[in-house]
DNA sequence: GACCCAATAT
DNA sequence: CATATTGGGT
């Protein structure tokens, strides 16, 4: 796990009726001399101070699901979407709990990088009981709009690749693509972007310091505690929220970048290196992912999970 | 078509 | 309130 695979030359052909291929086997250490699947190798508080999400109990079962569709993906027409994977600097976070939690009955299952329709990040999820189904129709384009959520952790990328661009290139189509954020549209950049100049503006219009305290900043705002326990695959929670993948390569400084950001702002610039700004506040909360909530979201105030609030009063 | 902005809808 | 959508204009 964890474990960035590079894919280069080998056999496939090596490969067993068992679907192992024993060649990558050679030199590794048995079994037995290996810690149980179900170990924990990290602490809880460590996980949590880096926010890692633990990763359900694996078992031999998965492992060797997880080789067999390692298998037939590179057998299949694969090789494409494992391309991707290598050119996209994301992958390196992957073996992150990435979902994304959508509306009622729509989706989602974001990840798991392992390999399977990267096309489709939306999956319906079935409630249960039905019979029937002919979900095939409708899953092409089963995505309903889906209203996104700006948890602080993606407004800080945000924030972020805003940053970094200078104001010229601050705008929405760029900002998407540095974030890097799967399902996140132009749409929604334009419009948090719209919001967050007006915030801007009107920040640096007063003087400072009106409202008192508007920054209870993040200093003891540990990690939340995202629902872990008892989740052992089930999607979404209760609530019918869902989390959107955010894969975060780094700050955004990776790609063809010339020179440092001109900064913006004060006091939004300084966000890249740690000291906050004002200005978007956020309640700190929320694991590394964004949330979706349903459409017709009117009076449930019933979630768990809050995102971030700005506002300035 | 991408962008901005304001207004309006959800 | 936070977002989405729409419409007018560049």
């Amino acid at each position: 796990m964890g474990q960035e695979v590079r894919i280069t030359d080998y056999d496939v052909s090596t490969a067993n009726h068992d679907g192992r291929v024993t060649a990558w086997e050679a030199g590794l250490p048995e079994t037995a001399d290996l810690p149980p699947l179900s170990q924990i190798l990290l602490s809880p508080e460590m996980a949590s101070a880096f926010s890692i999400s633990p990763e359900p109990h694996r078992t031999m079962i998965d492992v060797d699901r997880a080789s067999r569709d390692t298998l037939s993906s590179l057998r299949g027409q694969s090789e494409s979407h494992l391309m991707n994977k290598m050119n996209d600097f994301r992958s390196v976070s992957d073996e992150r709990e990435d979902e994304m939690v959508v509306e009622g009955e729509e989706i989602v299952d974001l990840v798991r990088d392992g390999g399977d329709s990267p096309s489709r990040k939306f999956r319906r999820v079935d409630g249960g009981g039905g019979g029937g189904g002919e979900e095939e129709a409708e899953s092409a384009r089963a995505n309903k709009r889906i209203r996104l959520v700006w948890t602080p952790q993606l407004h800080k990328r945000f924030v972020e690749v805003v940053a970094h661009l200078g104001v010229k290139n601050a705008v929405p189509k760029t900002i998407m693509q540095l974030m890097n954020v799967e399902g996140l549209t132009r749409e929604n950049v334009a419009s948090h972007l719209q919001k967050y100049r007006l915030y801007l503006k009107r920040m640096q219009g007063l003087g400072n310091d009106g409202p008192s305290c508007s920054d209870i900043p993040f200093a003891s705002t540990p990690v939340p505690k995202s629902d872990l326990g008892g989740s052992g695959g089930g999607i979404g929670n209760e609530n019918g929220q869902v989390r959107v993948p955010v894969p975060m390569p780094y700050p955004p400084q990776m790609v063809p970048m010339p020179y440092p950001p001109p900064q913006i702002v004060p006091s939004a610039a300084a966000a890249g290196g740690g000291a906050y700004h004002h200005g978007f506040e956020y309640h700190s909360h929320h694991p590394y992912n964004m949330m979706v909530q349903p459409k017709e979201w009117s009076g449930n105030n019933l979630g768990p999970v809050l995102p971030y609030q700005h506002s300035t009063a």
